[in-house]
DNA sequence: GTAGGGTTAG
């Protein structure tokens, strides 16, 4: 036996890595030749135990170009996701010892980098040169012109090249063209019919011994993809033998289109066929359970898959893990979704991802920080998930931090992305950001978008354009409930309840179901507009209509609704009436009526409920000291501030702040911050003059120290929405709208004060408090002093 | 030395 045969057989068992490294080093050290063989070898080995280094440096030790070496390593940088190298690598090839292999190799190379176009230049380049295409070539630039499939030509152009060279009698070959047919056909440009034809014409004409698994399963798959789902039942009945491949394709093609049911179904029917589940119909089948809302279902397949198929390595398979984590964060168990993610020895982006939405739908957005920072890596959605949870709980400045580091990481954010931004502005009361945002949005051609549309309705509604986001929903392309909702929402917001009501009326006649938010929604309308009677109508019409069961929310807003309008004993009725105790809603919802309406019995009343429920919650300490104050029981009031002070409730400090020239101002109360605090306290010492000679008194009921009068009045000038419009006259230019944003509620003497301002300084003054909005014009305000 | 079928996140 010569040196090289041996050399081969060792090779052949080598099976660990240490032992190609003992040959290699024999070769390197005893004088012995690098024969070609036997470096190929070594080569391919280093390259399937993922070492790419040592087997690049072995290649170049190679004194000839070798073809079959070269094909080996362009395989293993494909592989390895390293496209750029793969391709060095062909095109230093030369041309002289290149063959039909390396090209094939090259085209499917491009076809894993999702380079469609590049694989099928190569493909045209390679038959130019004279070299003949096989099966393989076939095969592989079939799945590059899956990658394209945007027009129906290139199908049948590659058909036929197929059919000249007779490959279609390889199964291969015949798969990878149905696959085609099948890919092209979900593509928007082409008559999806016509190629799902074409396929199927291929599958049914071939003789039964070329149609294997992988035939059935492209061609079922197939007809999932594009959603003809009782095409591909039919088929799927129809085998003799049973493919589980096939069968997980048509359980998911179910579960994509809600149809759930069916997707139990077949899974039992799997089960008692005896057909192996597999990673793949567990992932399907949990994803249907979370979607579906069945968590039940989806815990007993856990538990099911925790019995039976514990891999080797004692854990799930990736997806199977990432559907788990879904199901538990759809309902609420993130403790079980973050111990299934803990306990995954491999995470990808998804788990990552998965966990994140997770967290941020919990509104727990500190965890979500963490987990944010920690990821290896980030997508687009990732972004876009953290963007958005900030905002929805509130951190403005932070979504449009992150919105912005997102972009100078070179990062193009999609659509949602934008929406995330658009809310950020919303919770900052930011129109000039917004602004900026909607042309930029409009420049990009994400104006169509529905999630930017929704969220362009509630931003110009939230910065006090309520007309701004009338325009944004009347010229949206396609709208769903959410933008009614926070259509209607806009206009409640800014007093309008009677137009809230007329559009929710429109909303019903185009047939648009309305949600519980919707009810949410109208029921505050009529809140805000004292529409008792209408609201009392609608909020019948939730459960007799709708089947909309009312949730302690919508309670509470109705019990609002009355309580505003001084309708105590229908409201003890309602409460009464509810088929569960009173929490803490009903009773901030009673209190603020009482407050208004000075009952101030069941008002304390209220309040001390509301101490028990919520004991660290400041607002209800200040709401009782005001009634007893308001009472001038200054015992009571000392009382409650102390058991305040005892239980560590700190007031949440008002705080109010205005937008000028695209910087934010903040101001606090009896602010002493702002550079120019001065100044303002000075010019609203003036204004004050003018106010007193138009009528204003200062109204002191709002103080809840007991103190002088004089120095209450000093109080009520430090509050801090007064300091933020004074500063908005001082700096605005002459004429403009004045929008003011409060953390808290406005105070009832600074509502009386911008009435008399408004008419002074002959402006339009807009304030958005926790609450709702307060336009001031004229000496009038909007809300007609019902709030 | 090269090729064809399925699953998960807003």
């Amino acid at each position: 036996m010569d040196i090289w045969t041996m050399g081969n057989r060792y090779l052949a068992q080598l099976s660990h890595t240490s032992f190609a490294r003992a040959v290699h080093a024999h070769i390197l050290t005893s004088g012995f030749k690098p024969f070609p063989l036997i470096i190929n070898r070594l080569i391919d080995h280093y390259c399937k135990s993922f070492n790419i280094p040592y087997a690049r440096y072995l290649f170049d030790k190679i004194p000839k170009p070798d073809i079959v070496a070269a094909t080996t390593m362009l395989s293993a940088y494909s592989a390895a996701g390293n496209i750029k190298l793969a391709h060095q690598l062909f095109n230093a090839t030369p041309m002289s010892i290149r063959d039909t292999v390396s090209y094939n190799a090259m085209i499917t190379a491009f076809s894993h980098s999702h380079d469609g176009h590049a694989a099928l230049q190569l493909f045209v380049q390679m038959k130019r040169l004279g070299f003949v295409p096989d099966p393989f070539t076939f095969s592989s630039v079939l799945g590059a012109l899956s990658l394209i499939a945007d027009e129906e030509t290139h199908c049948q152009q590659l058909h036929c090249e197929v059919f000249k060279w007779g490959a279609l009698s390889v199964p291969s070959v015949l798969n990878a063209l149905m696959s085609c047919y099948v890919s092209c056909a979900s593509s928007p440009l082409v008559n999806s019919c016509v190629l799902m034809a074409a396929a199927r014409k291929l599958f049914d004409e071939a003789p039964p011994g070329r149609r294997d698994e992988p035939a059935w399963t492209t061609i079922i798959a197939g007809y999932v993809r594009n959603d003809d789902l009782v095409a591909a039942r039919e088929l799927l009945e129809g085998m003799t033998d049973h493919i589980a491949v096939a069968w997980n394709a048509m359980i998911s093609g179910y579960v994509h289109r809600g149809f759930y049911e069916e997707a139990f179904d077949l899974l039992r029917r799997m089960h008692s066929l005896g057909i192996q589940l597999d990673e793949y119909t567990y992932t399907s089948v949990i994803s249907a359970a979370s979607n579906a809302g069945l968590f039940n279902i989806g815990r007993q397949v856990h538990a099911y898959v925790l019995r039976t198929v514990v891999q080797p390595s004692g854990h799930f398979v990736l997806s199977v893990n990432n559907a788990l984590i879904t199901l538990y964060t759809r309902c609420g168990k993130l403790v079980e979704a973050r111990r299934v993610f803990d306990k995954m020895p491999v995470k990808d982006l998804v788990s990552w991802n998965a966990i994140l939405s997770g967290c941020v739908n919990a509104r727990r957005i500190e965890e979500a920080n963490s987990i944010f920072r920690e990821m290896p890596v980030r997508s687009l959605l990732t972004w876009t998930v953290m963007i958005s949870g900030l905002a929805q709980n509130g951190f403005g400045e932070e979504g449009l931090k992150l919105f912005n580091q997102m972009k100078l990481e070179g990062l193009e954010p999609c659509d949602y992305a934008y929406a995330g931004a658009i809310a950020s502005c919303s919770v900052l009361g930011s129109l000039d950001n917004g602004q900026q945002l909607h042309s930029q949005i409009i420049q990009l051609g994400h104006d169509s978008s529905l999630s930017v549309g929704n969220a362009l309705i509630t931003m110009y509604s939230r910065c006090g354009l309520v007309e701004a986001a009338d325009t944004v929903f009347l010229t949206m392309p396609y709208v769903d409930s959410v933008s009614w909702n926070a259509m209607i929402a806009a206009l409640a917001q800014h007093g309008h309840g009677v137009q809230a009501i007329q559009l929710y009326e429109k909303m019903l006649k185009e047939d648009i179901l309305p949600d519980r938010i919707t009810f949410l929604t109208i029921l505050s309308a009529c809140s805000h507009a004292g529409l008792v009677k209408e609201g009392r109508h609608y909020f019948d019409t939730m459960r007799v209509c709708y089947g909309i069961t009312p949730e302690e929310d919508h309670y509470s807003r109705l019990i609002d609704l009355l309580c505003r309008a001084g309708m105590f004993s229908e409201a003890k009725n309602v409460t009464e009436s509810m088929p569960f105790e009173p929490g803490a809603p009903i009773w901030e919802a009673l209190l603020a009526g009482c407050w208004i309406h000075g009952n101030m019995e069941l008002g304390i009343q209220a309040a001390d409920r509301l101490l028990e429920l919520m004991p660290q919650q400041d607002g209800t300490y200040i709401s009782l000291s005001n009634m007893y104050a308001a009472l001038g029981q200054w015992d009571e009031v000392a009382r409650v501030r102390k058991l305040m002070r005892e239980r560590g409730v700190k007031k949440e400090p008002g705080c109010s702040w205005i937008e000028v020239e695209n910087m934010v101002h903040v101001f606090l109360v009896d602010d002493a911050v702002h550079p120019e605090v001065h100044a303002v306290y000075r010019y609203l010492e003036q204004l004050v003059h003018e106010m007193r000679k138009l009528g204003y008194v200062p109204d002191t009921k709002f103080v809840l120290h007991d103190m002088e009068s004089e120095q209450k009045e000093y109080a009520l000038s430090t509050h801090s929405e007064k300091l933020a419009v004074v500063y908005g006259i001082m700096k605005l230019p002459l004429g403009a709208t004045i929008r003011v944003f409060k953390n808290l509620r406005i105070c009832g003497d600074c509502h009386n004060a911008f009435k008399y301002i408004s008419k002074v300084v002959d402006r339009e003054i807009i304030v958005r408090d926790r609450k709702r909005f307060h336009h001031f014009r004229n000496g009038e305000c909007s809300c007609s002093n019902y709030w």
